[in-house]
DNA sequence: GACGCGCATGACACCGGTGTCATAATGACA
DNA sequence: TGTCATTATGACACCGGTGTCATGCGCGTC
């Protein structure tokens, strides 16, 4: 391996004057500039960053914690933070980790001790976890959290508008004739189950209809709740002729239970879901659901993060970008509606 | 940040027994080391991981690369590897690269080049460059490849057993009295395609049953790929009263075709896929699948690429790991058959 | 009592960069 | 022509560990 000490020899210039031209330093005439870069390259030099790290004293890591988001989510996640990283030249640590225990939070802190990454990029459910965030925050370890828990701490975060991506899913279905519309709601200690809810009923209340809170039933955004949720929701008398449920697994949960007692959706039942999984084209029928901009929303992250990392103070501490509507075959008109026309 | 060098004066030692404690070395006193240990807690110290990389020339992190596999795939790689990885005090760095591009496969030596990472663990598709195989190798990088596309390089790789998992999952259908037995194929630059299909083979000639070509179809192990196949498969008269796709996403496509077109599962149609991925259970009906232990073959690979990384040689290139029949509702007896009895 | 040996420890160079500060060269300006 | 700011460059310590080799010591052996 060829060192720097070797470029500059080659150079006939110092070793710090190589160090200039390969961090872009501006002190450096363009003559030199262009011989070292001559060299390097015939040389196929390229900088240690173990070197470049214990002389900095910053790792260049960015660690991205997660635990059992939707792996379709992680995807958009890797995907978006990945090239941000690669542009501004840091690296992507992954880390599955388990906020709840103690030894997991001991061990993040001690990641950044050891010098193996700067700062952390949080997807749910991790960031659930306000000790540790406020452990990092007063040792001045930056992070950045991507469509968080919880959105009132007073730290950075981006997401996307699930009260609006809610409302106008909800919109649609009232526009097609439904009146009953059943609701299974995510996780309750998660901040989007609440907002999400809060666009449902928003929307309820814009076109005049009255909530029915026997019409909102618990879940967890797990398959099976949605499996639950819709068999309990399909056994109430009238019957919901649509049911939106929080996320698409919880979707496709209904889809199972409709199937399972012999409902045709979208005939019977119209089902719409959030999120645009992958799944979500996968079932029978394919879901209309809400897509949120997932890598977008990464690629910020990422922005803000290393930004913090290089001692910038950021513009705005919470950002959120909007959802788009996809509209598939698991909803359709009211037929109760259309023979009440 | 307390320095090796603050623990040594604290105990008394010199630095270099302070490194012997921290590394496990043998040669140093109980009293020593106890003395040592105690200040180092008390201090909170934790080694600077750059310097020991520096130092140690090597970087102690694994590539690990991914382009699209699916997500539970990902998931279990990850779960697995991290374990291990941990353990023997090793990151892993994820990257999504695309193997096919020149430009990325630079950047995977350059990776090595700057001392990133020490390794790699690929998971398919990455592990279809040859190309980049023999580079590797060429330059003494250690790699280890998971149920790769191709098993014939002489390079170390770690897998399930698709042939035997497919001759079983088939021998379950005819055992339920199904003679006509659709196959819709994986990526055929993939062995496992290739393996899978040999077990599907294999099953019905133990049977005593004959290969019928026009029962097989191809497909690229996309969900797309099995709608289209199942819908051709589904025209065929004599109808097939099952079919077997050679992943559970293109059985997912299956049952949707089989819904198009009016056909009820497991009724009048036995679907079968394989790997079962999350996708699995959460259609209808569930699907009957094979399971790969994927994080088991994570695992063994993590211990395999650490112990080339640390100059250990390997018992063997090539390890195959047996697969798990997974029994759900979208297969049932073949009623053609139970009529006939 | 001299010798050899195994164990415990330390001195010191070294890994390959970066940061700080000094210095030389150049040009503008009084 | 002297002064001073500006630009370009270099010397050198330093980051925080690890590897190599030397050394000290206690003890069994002849």
């Amino acid at each position: 391996m060829t060192t720097i000490r070797e470029i500059a020899r080659q150079a006939g210039v110092s070793v710090k004057t190589v160090s200039r031209v390969i961090n872009r330093e501006p002190m450096v005439g363009e003559a030199t500039r262009n011989r070292v870069l001559a060299i390097m390259k015939s040389l196929n030099y390229v900088p240690n960053v173990a070197a470049q790290r214990l002389a900095r004293g910053r790792s260049q890591v960015i660690g991205l914690l997660f635990q059992n988001a939707t792996w379709a989510y992680l995807h958009d996640v890797l995907e978006g933070s990945l090239s941000i990283a690669r542009d501004r030249g840091y690296s992507i640590l992954t880390r599955l980790v388990d906020v709840r225990t103690e030894r997991d939070r001991e061990e993040l802190l001690q990641m950044v001790a050891e010098q193996r990454v700067d700062g952390y990029l949080f997807t749910p459910p991790c960031d659930n976890a306000p000790e540790l965030l406020d452990a990092l925050h007063q040792r001045t370890i930056p992070f950045v959290r991507l469509t968080p828990h919880n959105r009132e701490l007073p730290y950075p975060h981006v997401t996307a508008s699930d009260f609006l991506g809610a409302r106008e899913i909800t919109d649609k279905l009232i526009a097609l004739g439904h009146r009953r519309i059943g609701f299974i709601m995510g996780d309750t200690d998660h901040i989007a189950s609440h907002d999400r809810l809060a666009g449902y009923r928003a929307a309820l209340q814009a076109n005049g209809l009255s909530f029915d809170p026997r019409l909102v039933l618990p879940g967890d955004w797990q398959f099976k709740s949605g499996t639950a949720g819709g068999a309990q929701l399909l056994q109430r008398r009238p019957r919901p002729t649509a049911i939106f449920a929080s996320n698409d697994d919880m979707a496709a949960g209904v889809l199972s239970a409709a199937h399972r007692l012999g409902i045709t959706v979208p005939a019977e039942l119209s089902v719409a879901g959030f999120d645009d999984v992958p799944l979500a084209e996968q079932v029978w029928p394919p879901l209309t659901t809400v897509r949120q901009p997932i890598q977008q929303i990464a690629r910020q992250a990422s922005h803000l993060l290393i930004d913090l990392l290089e001692g910038k103070t950021l513009p705005a501490l919470h950002y959120e970008f909007p959802t788009e509507l996809i509209v598939r075959e698991s909803t359709s008109l009211n037929p109760e509606a259309a023979g009440a026309r």
